[in-house]
DNA sequence: TTTCATGCAAAGGTTTTGCATACGC
DNA sequence: GCGTATGCAAAACCTTTGCATGAAA
């Protein structure tokens, strides 16, 4: 856990960018919920309880800027809403199952997508870098 | 093409919806852009030019009703807007190329992922009605 | 008539932006 | 001090909702 944090410390450090308290704060409970797909407001109001002056708009830029760095994730699961995880390069993708009855999200892992994204990389002339898997149904309870 | 919008009609039919003189121009713009992936505010202002008078509330509504009913699928690309395209059951699932330079969209063939999906539910107890695959990358001009 | 669909305007929710203040090197 | 980051409030943006009007069976 202490190494995952100081990655992230000098990945932000590499690009001049500091670790403010804020954004210390915001990486801890992003890192103490990973289960959780957590959007903006929930971390906002996760990380105001330790630091009550935060801003919803520092949240924001934080996390566009832990995206851009690549170190999160954005998503979307088709609540209107954006949702952040960790994006672990180097470990096999995971995807997502997310009940369209009760909006639960389960992960699963996969790596069956990496031959296939190589040959759709060839076919199409496109430098692909990423991918995302979304499977939509009805989870145990909701059935 | 006549068969495809007679279809769409019925299955507004089946379930006691009107094909309203809005509705249809709507679902026309839709099938004269198949490969655009439309945003709302696209197809209202490309339905604004045959029926001036009409409101995006309206298109709003008819792409919520289109895609309740199966006929569209609602998509998002990650540039904050829903996206809407044909959802061809029969058809095998086709999935997108997204670059994330400039925003063009790429469709793709693919049906590997139906044995995957079988034993992903299997394991999950989840029940799967649908999927969506997403390859992020740069395309042959932005690389 | 009775129901459903529409248009308009207002409201709602999420995200971004402007700007003055505060912080850290 | 200087540049960056922050907090607050306002704005921007997409989408939904309320309501009176209008069309169709």
């Amino acid at each position: 856990m202490e190494r995952v944090f100081d990655q992230i410390c000098n990945k932000l450090a590499e690009h001049d960018y500091k670790l403010t308290p804020q954004r210390k704060t915001i990486v801890e409970a992003l890192l103490e919920n990973t289960e959780n797909h957590l959007s903006a407001e929930d971390l906002y109001s996760i990380v105001k309880t330790k630091h009550p002056e935060i801003g919803l708009a520092t949240v924001y830029r934080s996390l566009e800027l832990l995206a851009e760095l690549d170190i999160l994730q954005k998503m979307n699961f088709g609540d209107g809403r954006s949702r952040y995880e960790f994006n672990d390069d180097d470990v096999h993708h995971h995807h997502h199952l997310i009940c369209i009855n009760c909006g639960e999200v389960l992960e699963f892992e996969d790596d069956l997508l990496e031959s296939l994204e190589t040959a759709i990389a060839k076919k199409s002339e496109f430098k692909i870098t990423d991918h995302q898997l979304k499977f939509y149904g009805y989870c145990k309870k909701c059935q």
